[in-house]
DNA sequence: AACGATTCCGGAAACGATTTTGGAAGGAGG
DNA sequence: CCTCCTTCCAAAATCGTTTCCGGAATCGTT
């Protein structure tokens, strides 16, 4: 029964009440008799009435919905923080979509301030700048917004330093003195996508180790494309040039898995000869044995969300900008061969 | 200008007309003239005019959006899969929403016809069952829905043909006489994420090898948890029973990355005395070398749209079981050793 | 008994677009 | 000059909810 058709209004006739009684019910608001409550409620159940939503986001202007754009989603940085948004709107009542950017039309689409993305209350946006993304840098639609993963003067933001985790990283790899080696993934820059949090990451690193007194030779910079095996071709073209101790920083866990591989294809001990960090702390790092740089995913999903929600409550508070700090995660691949005590 | 607040009457006034008009002119519908179209053009621009995309939805009933609700956004099938439906479904100027069920909370918030999901002109269902998904196997609103990689009787649906890929791949191996494994993921049953999928390609591999004579044994088959080192653990325990050649046929590509690394570890030539299959295609399966059972994803996605689109024109359309056939893709990792001349 | 406060509910006006209807102006044809 | 058809636009109804206002009934206090 209920052929979807059926409004408030005949909820109200059935139930012998007027709308706003009913729109009082379905909203839990006081000033409803028990009595009445339980009549309203009941011609619904029988009636089969279901709200128009479109309506009342209409007459509200509410959706209780925040949009997450983001490049893609399957990585496995992308799969956490949606996981942890997710999460994390849920307990506050609100619905999540996810619009990744994934082809030249979608984009084009999205620069019209009437596209579905900003048909909601709050915008969160991972990885993507403004600037590059929307033509004036302005983004279409005035929503409450607070970008994760990039830095920007204009907006709220919410970050993990990475040349930090790079410098730590670095750090720790020159207390095991061998030649060593920094593995990077090309990045396009000017485009929306490239965030340069990988240029941040060894920037760092390579303070940490001129910071040591062992500045990293321009030359042991390998820049790979990012493919299934990138690594395996750097840590080739390493192995190649060198024989004694070896130091790799890969700059991220897919490409030092990959490293690994190869490595363990050679039978060359990992951890010993040989120590490779990582940087993500991907769930399968552990396993791996792979020392790594962690970055507090589900903490920033879980910040940004809150604090995109304080500022849909306040619009005119004044900016902020989170920065969250990386753990250096020590594992196995380089245990061995400290210099000091 | 324009501080968000203005409206279609705005408009209208400072070009001098009346709302619908300015509706005319927004909808590209006839009966304008060129002039005042110019002129209700231009108070658009100078007042900044942003339509309303609440009040339109309320209106027309008509959301031009898509839900798709997938179990995640991770894994390569799901990757490809939403590029294409995205895709397809841009080029027909509708919008893509995705909803991964990532949580039990986020689940039942789904239940509530009113939730954002629903709040479409049509759903697409990815590998999960709405019988177990829905309280009485009802979905909570009354939309145009599309089941793709899951058949069920009372919907349309879109699969690629599990059984037939699994006797592909068997059918292959038997042509290769050796002791035959196969790897199978573990699948919890009775929940919404047990499409079946694995059980259908074992099952069909089972076919094809006993067609061929060559039954295989029931101990011969070797269930794993989907972890990064099932495979591993999978392929040891076959080096373990068995020296002579070996047949291993794991039920997704993933899989049978990790059995490949674990051979390539121990020296032992993939294709000559132990050869190796998968089952996905993934996009590094032909830099691996690996044979493998491909899934037509792109075009399975791109039908579910068009199917999609049919169903939310002619609601009383008989049901479309569509299925796709799958293909062999031979690569190094079985290509030696054929019986046959 | 009088009075203000509280509880409960009805009436009606929004919200901002689309859609339907009707009619004025202008042109063509008899 | 009258009729008939286009072309163009105005007027008004409409979508389904929420929210504001106000009035009647009930309650508690003095």
């Amino acid at each position: 029964m209920g052929q979807g058709k059926v409004t408030i209004l005949d909820v109200a006739k059935h139930a012998g009440v007027v709308p706003s009684t009913v729109s009082r019910v379905l909203n839990g608001y006081p000033d409803v008799s028990e009595e009445t409550r339980t009549r309203v409620l009941k011609a619904i159940e029988t009636l089969g009435y279901k709200p128009n939503r479109a309506a009342r986001v209409f007459r509200t202007g509410r959706t209780q919905t925040v949009s997450l754009i983001l490049p893609m989603v399957g990585t496995d940085f992308y799969i956490r923080l949606i996981n942890a948004i997710d999460g994390e709107l849920a307990r506050y009542d609100y619905d999540a979509a996810l619009f990744p950017l994934l082809s030249q039309r979608r984009l084009e689409r999205y620069r019209d301030p009437g596209a579905l993305p900003y048909h909601a209350d709050g915008l969160l946006i991972s990885s993507l700048n403004p600037d590059h993304l929307f033509p004036g840098g302005k983004i279409p639609a005035d929503l409450p917004t607070v970008l994760i993963d990039i830095y920007h003067p204009a907006y709220d933001t919410v970050t993990v330093d990475n040349v930090k985790g790079g410098y730590l990283a670095g750090e720790h790899l020159a207390e095991r003195p061998a030649e060593t080696f920094a593995v990077m993934v090309e990045e396009r820059f000017n485009t929306p996508f490239a965030s340069g949090v990988f240029r941040d990451r060894l920037q760092g690193f390579k303070q940490a180790l001129l910071d040591a007194g062992q500045p990293l030779p321009e030359e042991n910079v390998i820049t790979v494309e990012f493919s299934w095996d990138g690594g395996r071709i750097a840590a080739r073209e390493i192995l190649n040039r060198c024989r004694g101790p070896i130091n790799v920083f890969a700059s991220c866990d897919l490409l030092a898995r990959d490293v690994m591989d190869e490595l363990r294809h050679r039978d060359l001990p990992i951890g010993r000869e040989v120590r490779l960090m990582g940087f993500d702390d991907q769930p399968w790092a552990e396993d791996c044995n792979l020392s790594t740089v962690r970055q507090p995913i589900e903490a920033m999903g879980a910040f940004a969300v809150k604090l995109l929600l304080k500022r849909m409550k306040e619009p005119d508070r004044k900016l902020t900008h989170k920065v969250f700090e990386p753990q250096l995660a020590v594992r196995g691949s380089t245990k061995g061969g400290e210099s000091g005590g």
